[in-house]
DNA sequence: CAACATACATCGGAGGTACTATGTTCTTGG
DNA sequence: CCAAGAACATAGTACCTCCGATGTATGTTG
């Protein structure tokens, strides 16, 4: 019934589905193509005529993952005032996000990982992660010059915090992460040892 | 010449040497045990002898890794007065260690994401980490109720930074760590919204 | 120097891996 | 209605992997 198209479509969805679950469960290592093929109802030939090797499996999914909270945060940003306000939506996009069962860091520090390794993969995660860096300059910073060093800042402590949550969820708690974030953002856009309060 | 248990200590220093190489090269999952016993002049018999399987390496080499930069920096710690030299030693002792040819942080996240998978060594984590959070609490906070909150805040922030200095080695210099640091024990500290100038 | 222990090597089974070349079925434009 | 090709399956190659049972040389002790 369906047309070509449309059953590709649905191919390419179902594979990057198996492939999410299975690199979350077992690690990209631990995942074969045979499993994701397999768990996606395909066969091997139908990934590898999607994605050509598993690189560019890893790559498409990332894309489709960054798009997929981008628009989430984005939505959510529209919709708070305050700094605070903001640096919890970051906060809970992070440790809680709505998209993937939470299975969305666990594959960016995996992602993160095999980049260190693959200069294709670094090259895309450079790009990808430059761009978050300046939406956290208008999302919570002023203009000041040092502002543009809040982005790397605020990025770096959610996803270092988040690692910290997954040691001892109960130590991490939303409070802390904000509190340290928005002493991050005050430390870097208004300059040392003086802070107005508010 | 040397006794059984000179030899038997070099072989294990040679295999532990190898795994660290290795591992950073090419990650956990992408080396494997022959590898490994092939790089220390010895084979897989050996490793099994002395390690059980894989997952005994991991820990062992963790371990010794663990005692090797808890040393670095609790030497640098001591010669140091004010709190922005110490939040130094820290960054500079994630950014750019002494030991081990700067492959520890690789190594760290590689750990991380194995943890995340595996109970064993998710609760040598847990240990780990939970004492390097007290240190902090030493090193940096002062005695208020909220000083707990600043370990992991501040390993966390050390963590993502070293991952967005990875990422743009020129974005993340050791004043923005510094600076950012500072930020979030103050913030941690002190608690929110108010800060002295000293 | 006999009796034993230690430290490591050898060898191989059983299975898994990424990837490819070639089929097969179905859609679709003319 | 039919040829062209898209979408996926099949079956295979060539290789690598962990792991352990057993063998052996070296060290140590009574």
């Amino acid at each position: 019934m369906a047309t070509q198209g449309e059953r590709r479509a649905d191919t390419r969805r179902r594979l990057l589905n198996a492939a999410a679950e299975l690199f979350a469960e077992r690690g990209v290592d631990g995942t074969s193509i045979d499993a994701i093929a397999e768990r996606a109802d395909r066969t091997s030939g139908a990934l590898y005529d999607h994605f050509g090797n598993k690189d560019g499996l890893l790559l498409a999914l990332l894309d489709s993952w960054v798009t997929d909270v981008g628009v989430v945060i984005g939505a959510e940003l529209a919709t708070s005032t305050t700094l605070d306000e903001r640096l919890a939506v970051l906060w809970r996009n992070v440790s809680a996000p709505a998209v993937g069962d939470g299975r969305w860091m666990t594959l960016e520090f995996e992602l993160w990982t095999h980049a260190s390794r693959n200069p294709d993969l670094r090259e895309h995660l450079t790009r990808r992660y430059r761009g978050a860096w300046r939406g956290i300059v208008a999302t919570a910073g002023g203009d000041t010059d040092k502002a543009g060093d809040v982005g790397p800042a605020v990025i770096g402590l959610l996803f270092g915090l988040e690692m910290m949550r997954r040691i001892d969820p109960r130590r991490v708690t939303d409070d802390l992460a904000v509190t340290a974030l928005r002493g991050v953002v005050e430390a870097c856009t208004i300059g040392p040892g003086t802070i107005d309060t508010r």
